[in-house]
DNA sequence: GGCATTATCCATCGGGCGTTGGATTAAGGA
DNA sequence: TCCTTAATCCAACGCCCGATGGATAATGCC
């Protein structure tokens, strides 16, 4: 039980500063991108001060990297679990790993389609040049592996050899942040594009990974 | 034959200063985007006075729409020439539609590889969401409709009909996008990723639009 | 109740920003 | 040759930024 620490209330305190803050700022720096947008927008954005946003996130970069971590830290469990999920119908047979592969892709498309913001972020920290190396190795490298593998599996399954898997997951991914860009020019709704886009991705899986009665 | 205007020359003055500022300044807003650029910065690259690039190219908003225009403006010119090639394969006969759009793709990447700031513009554009409307519209959709184009005649090539042509193209360009992020994460050498690149896409057509040997 | 700790806000600093007015220089046309 | 036009630079203005020092208020512990 967390009870409260000491320290000078907010008249409306109910979510931990922290956590307004962290809120706040993820959605300016997705919509806006980090230049863009200043600490008062945050902190007005948070109903609070902008020293009280220094004094829990410190400087304007560490925030920002709070919010990146944040975001990508939810994706990452998300995909986890139906990873885990994946590997579970994998051990029941060797002929289930196409089913798991779209299950694992329609898991991805759900959440990028949900929370929009993690697509722009990950855009976004991928036009800082000098960032490449640790957004690699943090970041995508584990996602990537753990459908690198499902792919390997799928590609047994269909009697295929996968030659670059690498190259096949990001074109995915890449797609998946395309369609959910578009979706956001389109003002939100597009359920039919969120239909179509998903009879693609399964129509390409299968194309590569043609199932057994082909 | 353009002679030379009034005004006062600089030192040296090949190239128009025009031209100087809007490359100078195409390059820094694709490596580090509008708000990250400053107009000094953009002066001092090209060697001027900041009251200099106010003069030739108005305010800062102004300059970078300019550098987005010719950056798109060039590839427009080259997918259309690619594009027109490509009709003219066709007319010579509905089986050619398949290798013309295989071309089409190549000069495509191709492209973006040799010039990855174009890659940037974009990404760096479609993250603005209060410009989709006038992105989609003034640039997007001509070459999406070009590329539609062919793969419809390359669907009723293969006896397949693409239901998701838009879906199909867009999925296609983002992919080449990540590809050449990806590509400059790695600091630009990368031969064999362009070719496991390349290899990947021509599989995935193949795969979409299977060839008469199939 | 006293005290250390924590959270919050106010006020301010130095600096960089986009933009502009105006002086200076050089070319072309009469 | 004189005048108009155009290009360039210098200097400055007003504004907003990120960051910080310090005052104040509320909590938990003794």
């Amino acid at each position: 039980m967390p009870r409260r620490r000491p320290g000078r209330p907010r008249r409306d305190d109910q979510r931990p500063t922290r956590d307004l803050v962290l809120a706040a700022a993820t959605a300016l720096f997705a919509e806006r991108g980090f230049d863009a947008v200043s600490l008062r927008d945050v902190a007005s954005a948070a109903a609070v001060d902008v020293a009280t946003v220094a004094h829990h996130t410190g400087t304007k970069a560490q925030l920002y990297d709070a919010c990146f971590a944040r975001v990508f830290t939810a994706e990452r469990e998300v995909l986890e679990a139906a990873g885990e999920r994946a590997r579970a119908a994998l051990a029941a047979g060797p002929g289930a790993a196409l089913g798991a592969l779209h299950d694992l892709v329609d898991v991805f498309v759900d959440f990028l389609e949900d929370r929009p913001e993690t697509t722009a972020l990950w855009l976004r920290r991928w036009l800082e040049p000098h960032r490449h190396g640790e957004l690699d190795q943090r970041y995508a490298a584990p996602l990537y592996g753990l459908v690198e593998q499902l792919l390997a599996a799928a590609a047994q399954r269909g009697a295929l050899v996968e030659p670059t898997p690498h190259v096949t997951v990001r074109s995915l991914v890449w797609a998946v942040h395309g369609h959910v860009v578009a979706l956001a020019a389109h003002g939100g709704a597009g359920a039919r594009e969120r239909r179509e886009f998903r009879a693609f991705v399964h129509r390409l899986l299968d194309a590569l990974y043609p199932p057994a009665g082909s």
